[in-house]
DNA sequence: TATTAGCACTCTCATTAGTTGAGTGCTAAT
DNA sequence: ATTAGCACTCAACTAATGAGAGTGCTAATA
């Protein structure tokens, strides 16, 4: 279905308005805001229209009117121009990003932060499991009298370790030669490939030490275990607390929890993600008890898997800001990672 | 001062009726509640006493009284007894703690949570600085074709790691004679005693490779550097939202705020703490804007240093069970770092 | 002298009624 | 097709009223 011009113009500036004031816009301030040489009788009449039509809805009779879920989707499908940052935005952001540098944590860290200050939403940003990576390097390394250090490196770039006892019979040598073994076996597989029979294989084919063997199994299957889970980061939560929607104490708690427990949040989160920002308003979320929420999320590419870069905020957001913020933070974001890991 | 028995009775009466309630609390209800063989006048003339010595207050005419703040803390002075952990929460904590012990990190995330839950207030865990811990083994480790790895780990068993590039003609030999030669100057002591003019010196007596070895000495420095920082958990944020004090959006914004700030809210947190359990309430604790948060903290050793743990909840606190789990789940923590790391 | 019953008084909270004003929908004129 | 004009609607604000909880004081009592 499409609209014609006027009717798009109304639709437009009614959500403009609508999700700058949070209240209910009027046929005369669409006609003074934009300036409009039309009788505000004809925008009344514009937009009982588009209120028979489903794009917008009135709160009660005799108020103004606000666009509906269907309205926002109509604007964000058929005339959204996304609104790129400023020059000056993405300059503070690379000089942000190239003062640290130094851990992929930080810089998704400072990248979220920076999303949410630009946007004022909740902002997040999902770095992919390193479950899929290879297996590049396995070292046990003595560091002190009875203890070493399992160090493993994926060719990701990612390195884990874990500490375990060692003793006293097991002597340096035999550690290189366990830490040889293994690495022949674990070499250049992928992370999840990895199974508890390969490990247990391990531990048949190497005759001694069985008991000590077992521990460095231990951590190295700990090591796995815990790279399998993605990270997520999750800025400016408080700034919700700005939106005139979230006054409402128990939407409030609710929308706070949902940021609060990362499990959670990833639920609501698609699981298939392009390059294309995407946005989904309001219900078109499938989540228990928060149905007032649009999010705004775009995939980047890293290790050779798709991590996701979002934010969260209220059905009224400024979806155009949004969309080109992520978008170009995305990029960035990708770029720096490329580079630097 | 000191207070006769019945005073003593009353205003316990009408501390624990008002944190259960959240209401002011009325002559009646204390004879009612607390099955005191006397009328109510008496009760009201008591009161009246009370309120002129301070330890009460009205909030209007002819309400019922509310305890001030200094009533608060003539109880935790004068009569509280600190409400111990049952053995249940007891067994369910070192549970928790026995199937997590793999990190330290993982065990203060864990305990904060469990102290957020048992007392429904936000808890917080700091883990002290390791900078005063001793260097006990540096090692440069080849992983790949251009890169190593520089790992330090301290006497407090912390391992830290950075990655660098290495330039072709370093040879893996090159590698080792430099870690050796930090290693020889480094070992034993303090992070934080290691200064600027220390990696120069470092830098001048090994000739070759100079700018090789600056790039170590980079990620050294910055090794220090982040070892600096003490960690800070904060669990249970949520839980003062049910907190009817916390309903206005304006103070609900601005301890939230407190909360999501590490730096900020460390400032709250009295410097020195002793084993015993410290209370501070409302404007005893001195920050701008937030004056009606209550503090319960208590420290513990870990490392040499001391930690702290504790929970901030509404001035209308139940400080007898704060109290009592703070030390408790503080001793706990103690042994179990004790026991582990 | 300490306690208590009785009662007038105070102040909040909830409810109701009245008023205002923004904004609509409809009709008739252009 | 557009617009001026006007009656109508409904939330939001204000004021008035009443109920109820709880006090403080006075005088009676043990």
């Amino acid at each position: 279905m499409t609209l014609d011009a006027r009717k798009k113009l109304i639709l437009e500036s009614i959500i403009k308005d609508y999700v700058e004031t949070a209240e209910p816009v009027g046929s005369r301030t669409v006609v003074k805001k934009h300036a409009l040489n039309i009788s505000p009788a004809t925008v009344r009449n514009e937009m009982a229209d588009l209120e028979e039509m489903g794009y917008l809805e009135q709160p009660y009779t005799s108020a103004g009117r606000i666009p509906s879920q269907m309205g926002y989707r109509y604007y964000v499908d058929c005339m959204m121009e996304k609104e790129a940052l400023s020059d000056k935005e993405i300059e503070i952001l690379q000089k942000i990003l190239q003062d640290n540098i130094h851990e992929w944590n930080e810089v998704i860290e400072k990248v979220s932060y920076f999303l949410a200050q630009v946007t004022s939403y909740a902002s997040f940003v999902i770095f992919p499991s390193v479950s899929l990576s290879h297996f590049k390097y396995l070292q046990i390394l003595p560091i002190e009298e009875n203890k070493a250090l399992v160090i493993a490196v994926t060719d990701s770039g990612l390195i884990m370790h874990r500490k375990i006892d060692v003793p006293e019979s097991v002597t340096p040598g035999d550690l290189e030669t366990i830490g040889k073994a293994m690495n022949k076996v674990f070499s250049g597989r992928r992370l999840n490939d990895i199974s508890r029979s390969d490990l247990r294989m391990i531990r048949d084919s190497l005759r001694r030490r069985k008991k000590f063997i077992d521990k460095v199994l231990d951590a190295v299957e700990y090591i796995l275990t815990t790279s399998e889970e993605e990270r997520l980061v999750i800025s400016g939560t408080l700034n919700i607390l700005n939106e005139p929607e979230f006054k409402d104490l128990e939407k409030l708690k609710k929308i706070l929890a949902l940021l609060d427990e990362g499990v959670l949040f990833k639920s609501i989160v698609p699981e298939d993600v392009t390059d294309e920002v995407e946005i989904r308003i309001g219900t078109e979320n499938k989540i228990e008890g928060v149905k007032e929420i649009s999010l705004v999320v775009s995939g980047y590419n890293t290790l050779g898997q798709r991590g996701k870069i979002g934010v969260i905020g209220p059905i009224r957001m400024e979806y155009w800001k949004a969309a080109g913020t992520v978008e170009t933070v995305g990029k960035i974001l990708e770029e720096i990672l490329k580079e630097r890991f």
